[in-house]
DNA sequence: CATGAATGAGTCTTCATTCAT
DNA sequence: AATGAATGAAGACTCATTCAT
């Protein structure tokens, strides 16, 4: 996953005060999520976070690289209200975790609304570059779950033939953007929590009654 | 759905030769193919086209018409494609009709591939017009499946339970944007029809074990 | 003071049927109007008369064709107004008989809002062409001023040393400019008229009193 | 008076060098003076004064901006050609003033034709914001003339029948309109002075012998 | 390093005029 | 003669990136 040295800010950016730099994010993300990626410009940027044009340039070789940061900034701190979660994911099956992961996704939703959000434009970029930080990340992500997931076959909770790379990709897509595409459309925190409820049932316990087949 | 007149061709654009017509549209689904509808640029598509500038803007008040122009017509293609299936929906239960109906929208896929991946834009943009395309279609299309799975519901064939709303968003994002994406990175069609069944199989039966509740 | 053919409505323009001839007329005038000569385009004005663009190419050269025809029609149809006035011409001062004029054009503004503004924009364009015309027209209406005028102090009417050149001027510059700006800018007809006669009593009486020299 | 900021050249403009802040205004001066406000275009600017495309709009929003710049900066300056003559203003007629004041306006047109010539352009244009300056500073000027005149009446220098309105909008026309046209149409100054003579005699002394009312 | 002006390439859009039917 | 589509020249405006101070 090593990126290239110019996806990611310049020293000068991580030499800022801590409050100059966490301002700068903070006013990416606000143009970005008004925007979109592809439609952001650095002029908006620059003038929401109040700095001179020159200065981005100091910091950044462009806007992707400042998108990377952000995506990889974003993803930990929103990994970091899952954090605990995890240890149980060896003796619980991840769809019994799924709905506390996610109730964990949107408690970060709930203290930083904007930052969840902008999770959003990993998905909605047509920029190669971004397609290709998309793609990487997916697989990863996907990776994972499978993982999870082949262990809860093995425990014995998931039939022998769930087609496991499918079941982690629809996980993966609902956590990663379903989510976060309804908050975008402006749906309530509970509403979404009830969702993902409805989600975790249909994939468990499946829809057909008996005479489905007949 | 009724669009105002300025979001759609001019009537200069019907009067043009099939073929001219045809051509522009296929150049344009190229171009937005190629760069996302965000990035696609008039210039690109008139030079793709062969036609003059000025000529766009006799048949377009700009992208945007376009741009919807060709989201109907390459749906009413699409739904052509599934056109007698339909007529089962009453009597199978649509989770058993819904792998013929992908089947359907992949043998749009092999006849005219750049139309087919087209479809996927209307799900990437983020400029306003088309985020409320979005919106509406989605909404749309759901409410349709809702129609379909209540009747399936009626008929003894889906748990009582069900949730509706939820399973219905599920197939509608899956035709409509998940097997479209899984093309546009590639992916055979074989594979495709492959991951449907899975997708199915996971819908209709789920896939918790016996001792899952442990 | 013969113009160049070119500056003229083509024939196919006179073989038109009146109705459409004078529609054609009172939208040029209108978009003018509203506009300015310098600011007004053929676009807007096909539009507004409704005819098929390619048609005012069939009656015009251009621009300037139709606008010199406007001028010279307006003109003679302001001119209409004031017809048997000028028979009263040689016994009457000019200035006795210039209140009666500008009422006669003020009965025509009144009939034809939109026709007599039009006046206005001949003398508000910078291009050459009708810089050109404004200067021709100008340099005639003034000279008959000054023959009026020359009579006038002949008669004894007038003051030998008046500057007739200047005299002229202003009462030119006031009927044919100030006054239709005026109206222009939404003055009504009866403050036009008191404002005439004032305007006239100063020429008429001076606005010195005795101890001016003092 | 207080202008919409977007009226005014940014803060960049007034940074530049004096020398080619100068230079700028000239060139503009020049091309409007060509072809007049409404035909000036911004490249036409640009390449006179031989700066880039871009850096237009890095000092101005738009060329309305420059040009009310230009109306400022060029009336202050001819408005310093006349400073003291305004001292005297109380204790002589406005219209014994007045010659005096045209010819400080003339010593302007000699040290610097085009930026005189410049003033006519407000008086011809018909876009919108120029009218209503044109309106404004017009309502101003008169209004002016009128305190001054009311001051002559009351020192019994003018009848107290005078019609001053009417008297103040013929004096603010002729110096910031008429003596400006005649300039551009090439009259020579020293003609330009014996009309301001003529055109004062007339409306001080009035133009009527004994016999005039016969 | 910070700053913000300078630059010009890239696009959009409008319209006069021509031309084929 | 009537029509209205075709064309491309002209101009406005934006912004990423560079550079001088």
């Amino acid at each position: 996953m090593a990126r290239k040295e110019h996806d990611m800010p310049k020293k000068t950016f991580f030499g800022l005060k801590k409050e100059k730099r966490l301002m700068i994010e903070r006013s990416a993300i606000s143009v970005i999520n008004d925007k979109g990626y592809d439609n952001a410009t650095i002029k908006d940027i620059v003038n929401k976070a109040g700095i001179p044009r020159g200065s981005f340039y100091q910091y950044f070789n462009g806007l992707s690289d400042l998108f990377f940061h952000l995506v990889t900034r974003v993803s930990e701190r929103k990994f970091a209200y899952m954090g605990d979660l995890l240890n149980q994911i060896e003796s619980v099956p991840l769809l019994k975790l799924f709905p506390k992961l996610t109730d964990a996704g949107l408690r970060f939703a709930k203290d930083d609304k904007e930052a969840y959000l902008f999770g959003y434009h990993l998905y909605h970029s047509q920029s190669e570059d971004v397609l290709k930080l998309r793609g990487e990340l997916e697989k990863e992500g996907i990776k994972m779950m499978e993982a999870f997931l082949e262990n809860d076959v093995n425990q014995g909770w998931l039939k022998e033939d769930t087609n496991i790379n499918m079941l982690a990709k629809m996980l993966y897509d609902f956590n990663a953007r379903d989510l976060v595409y309804q908050f975008y459309r402006g749906e309530t925190i509970d509403t979404m929590i009830e969702r993902t409820n409805a989600f975790i049932d249909i994939l468990t316990s499946g829809v057909k009654k008996e005479d489905f087949n007949d």
